[in-house]
DNA sequence: CCCTTGGCAAGAGCAGTGCTCTCTTTTGTG
DNA sequence: CACAAAAGAGAGCACTGCTCTTGCCAAGGG
């Protein structure tokens, strides 16, 4: 009926549901999920699939670019409460939440990159939704008056900073885009950490210890070094 | 000759030949390594390589424990300079340094778990030897009296840190162990984020940025909350 | 209303994979 | 030195990603 043709919404419809199928073998299989198998539950031939994506890597891709934009609203939902750290705490909270909801997509756009694969350009949008989030409420404290600057940074890793904030969160000083983006680190560390196994029989209060980790990112935020 | 026989030798040597070639296939195919490109490449049967390694799952245990190994190794020798920032910045760079080099090796270890693989007992002795290193520097730390240990943790998370307190740095303080953990949780972020990706376009001077995060992390360490 | 044409699906096929089984050869050792 | 144990080779199974060819079918122009 519209312009986009009845033929181009069929299809949309097909690419929705390869691509579900596809998240719900990820959920078993990980990152090397197959095709084929893929095809097989969609009672479809394997060659049949090439028609909506060009290659494994290309449904690879979108789910990648899916699971960005999911993790992205949900942290961009979560800017709850009042103050600084009760929003940040929110937002890495509901980052955890997301990723244990969906470890295997986890996996897929913060663990080990698969190896002959190279994400194309349309996954830098929805993979900045997150530290964006940060970002902005980190400059509104840094507004607020809530997070001193600190000592300046020079050189070409002062260049880079302003740059990010100029993109992020006008206004806000560049050292405080460093520790925003320390934060960010420490909270996807601390995501991986408990994800990919490396707190195991060690660790069990999960949810506590994430909570002390993301207090401490916070309190790095508020203070400069 | 000795108690273990010719064969025994004979034979491991092979298995250290496949796994130098196999190291070799890693660098460039990641974790999706073919075994029986490795054989092809020391002029054997596929099947052969099964008399050494009872499946492919084996050879990447075997791949990601002598990973963990160099890496300990690397950052146990890495313990240098006077103070505990000097001495904790030296082992974060040490640990970089590392990856940067092997980042496939990197990418076993730290990186998302392959699919159906079950990381074995062995992998946790070796696998702990790096935040080992951090503990000892941090216990040493607090006994000079350079890092104080703040308000106490309790509940679970308090026996959890207080257990691991002991099995690595007795007398220190679990709060304090609580931190370290976070400082090598943010190591693992920080040397992630960057072999991963995630500061693509936007941080190009890397090792500065990695030191400042380091010593946002020392800091961290050095004042409680 | 018909008929063309563009898109879709299916199937066979290729090269490669992990792994198993059987058979043969080698080789250290009692 | 003879022999058993270890090692290697090769075929084979079920699977993978991907390509190419063939047949089909309906959407949309005349």
């Amino acid at each position: 009926m519209t312009a986009a043709s009845i033929r181009a919404r069929v299809r949309a419809e097909m690419t929705d549901e390869i691509k579900a199928v596809a998240r719900r073998h990820l959920a078993t299989d990980g990152a090397n999920l197959s095709l084929r198998a893929v095809a097989r539950d969609l009672g479809m031939a394997s060659s049949a699939v090439y028609r909506y994506f060009a290659s494994r890597d290309e449904l690879l891709t979108a789910m990648i670019i899916d699971a960005y934009d999911a993790l992205g609203s949900t942290a961009e939902a979560a800017v709850g409460g009042t103050g600084f750290t009760d929003r940040f705490l929110s937002v890495c909270h509901s980052v955890r939440d997301w990723a244990l909801a969906h470890p295997h997509e986890w996996a897929l756009i913060y663990g080990s990159p698969v190896p002959g694969y190279q994400a194309p350009r349309d996954t830098v949008g929805p993979a900045v939704r997150v530290i964006l989030v940060i970002g902005r409420i980190v400059g509104e404290a840094s507004a607020a008056g809530e997070a001193a600057a600190g000592e300046p940074i020079g050189g070409k890793l002062g260049d880079d900073l302003a740059f990010v904030a100029e993109q992020t969160a006008p206004g806000t000083p560049p050292q405080l885009i460093a520790r925003a983006m320390g934060a960010w680190i420490h909270l996807c560390g601390a995501v991986s950490a408990e994800l990919f196994g490396q707190l195991n029989n060690t660790i069990e209060a999960r949810r506590e210890f994430f909570e002390l980790q993301m207090r401490g990112a916070a309190a790095m935020i508020s203070r400069p070094l």
